[in-house]
RNA sequence: GGUGGAGUGGCCGAGAGGCGAGGCAACGGCCUGCAAAGCCGUGUACACGGGUUCAAAUCCCGUCUCCACCUCCA
């Protein structure tokens, strides 16, 4: 059974063909990074490291390039209001979107190259297109003409007739078009600017995105990807650059839907509350902000709620639990074996992984290996325990959300001295509440259980003896 | 005006002609000293009005509502 992805261009579910078998290139437009990351903007970089690990998991060596976009409007009038140079308010929140991918799980991509530090490519592309008749100067900018490209607006279904005209430069007037748009904008005093055959300037907002995803994957690539919002203009120009100078081009455009607010899209001026780090910091743990994230279908548009949150949240402890108490149950038997040496997945969760990566369905195969693992467990029944953690593990460690990733671990190794000394101090407490048990003594079992939870250990029974945990929250603020 | 989506049980969220995805919450039961967890059970949901069909949440027609993009956007 092959992947099959839903592809704008095409508007259909296509079977995925890479160009070259075994090998996945793969461009996704990242942050301009004028400031820091909230919960919607992380939304692309979890769908498509998924994508990623999918890949990566059927044993496909994947090339991904994801670019900063460190120079436009935006940019600028921000370095101005703060009046901090603009290289240095790009470079803090680049590293503050850097922060938050790791945060939440996404491995790191083969390269992030920068806009400004590709200006001769950019250059280049610009020459073939006005060597090519599709490109003029004008004014001190070079402008694409949009007339001259037959297949205009075939990404986004758009006619150019019908297109509103661009606002991306001041010089309507010397526009062809009036869709026309920037690939180089002539440098405005004070601005920032590169010499070029045209005149100083700096690139416009498409062409860094044409000139670089074919300078690392090559003239044609696999996958172009972003958020749903840059199919037009952003995609539909890139596609019209680079095929009007000659290269074939992304084969696959792939765009994951908006993470929402009360039914109004989390623009960048909705304040901080928003933020990765503030989310984290009101006690959501990353991994179940992945979740929160993952779980949804990536083409459907998540309305953003603190409860939808919450909830989120609980089904995630419920894998996490199950997990937690089967190896406590069988031991780590998956180890830390790496990504394509793991036990074969559950034929279901396969097949919904394939179905462009259908993840709610793919959870329900877990949970019902869960609910399966669970009875087994209650039974002590090790043979299937033991099954079930493996195949729990397995999925979720393709899905980024293997509780047992040192990396989501609640309990145990970030400390293991300090928690060898807890764990031997919570014992001796709780031989105390046995010893009171066992004479039915509940008062007193009752009162060593109160005193541990007053301390943050949550203590339940099981039939192999009581088990303690750090209760949910307990050291999750802070930071 | 153009383009693309969406409306599913208390909530979240899949599905896309027949067989009640799944999760969260709730209620009942089992288990348990109690609690927690777990397991079992309980919901006849598909915006509205028509139509096609043996059969419609799913297809067709109409209506309503909502959202996104149309040069700042992930």
């Amino acid at each position: 059974m092959t992947l099959r992805l839903y592809d704008t261009r095409a508007r259909a579910i296509r079977d995925f063909e890479p160009l070259e078998p075994g090998k996945v290139t793969m461009y996704v437009c990242g942050a301009t990074v004028q400031s820091p990351p909230h919960v919607g903007h992380v939304r692309y970089a979890v769908n498509f490291d998924l994508l990623r690990r999918w890949l990566v998991h059927n044993g496909s060596e994947v090339v991904y390039v994801r670019n900063v976009t460190d120079i436009d409007d935006k940019v600028l009038a921000k370095s101005a209001a703060e009046q901090a140079p603009w290289w240095e308010l790009t470079y803090r929140n680049e590293r503050a979107f850097s922060e938050a991918y790791d945060l939440l799980g996404c491995l790191p991509v083969t390269l992030e190259p920068r806009a400004t530090g590709h200006i001769p490519e950019i250059l280049a592309l610009i020459q073939r297109l006005v060597d090519a008749g599709h490109a003029y100067a004008s004014g001190g900018d070079v402008l694409f003409d949009v007339r001259s490209f037959a297949d205009y607006g075939a990404l986004s279904g758009q006619r150019v007739d019908e297109v509103q005209p661009a606002g991306d430069t001041e010089n309507a007037a010397a526009k062809r078009d009036p869709r026309d748009f920037a690939l180089w904008k002539g440098a405005k005093p004070g601005e920032p600017s590169w010499d070029s055959p045209w005149g100083p300037g700096r690139p416009g907002w498409h062409i860094e995105c044409s000139a670089m995803s074919t300078k690392y994957l090559g003239a044609a690539f696999d996958i172009h990807g972003g958020g749903i919002d840059l199919v037009f203009p952003h995609h539909e120009n890139e596609r019209a650059q680079s095929q009007a100078a000659g290269d074939p081009f992304a084969r696959y455009w792939l765009h994951n839907a908006w993470v929402t607010l009360a039914g109004e899209k989390m623009s960048k001026s909705l304040g901080n509350s928003l933020l990765v780090t503030e989310v984290v910091r009101r006690g959501v743990r990353p991994v179940e902000l992945r979740f929160y994230l993952v779980a949804p279908h990536y083409r459907s548009m998540i309305e953003y709620s603190e409860e939808a949150l919450q909830e989120a949240a609980a089904g995630y402890r419920r894998l996490e639990s199950f997990v937690e108490h089967a190896v406590e149950f069988v031991g780590d038997s998956l180890g830390a074996a790496p990504l394509g040496e793991r036990p074969a997945l559950p034929e279901a969760f396969t097949a919904a992984m394939n179905d462009d990566l259908g993840v709610p369905q793919a959870l329900a195969v877990v949970y019902a290996a869960v609910r399966e693992g669970n009875t087994a467990l209650a039974a002590d029944d090790k043979a299937t325990v033991q099954a079930k953690l493996v195949e729990v593990r397995s999925m979720l460690s393709v899905l980024g959300l293997d509780p047992m990733d040192p990396r989501w671990r609640r309990s145990g190794g970030e400390d293991d001295a300090l928690r060898r000394a807890t764990d031997s101090l919570v014992r001796a407490l709780l031989v105390q509440r046995e010893e009171a048990r066992a004479r039915k003594d509940w008062a007193a079992a009752d009162a060593v259980r109160e005193q541990l939870r007053a301390a943050g250990v949550e203590v339940t029974d099981t039939p192999h003896g009581a088990r303690w945990s750090v209760a949910d929250g307990a050291g999750a603020g802070g930071a």
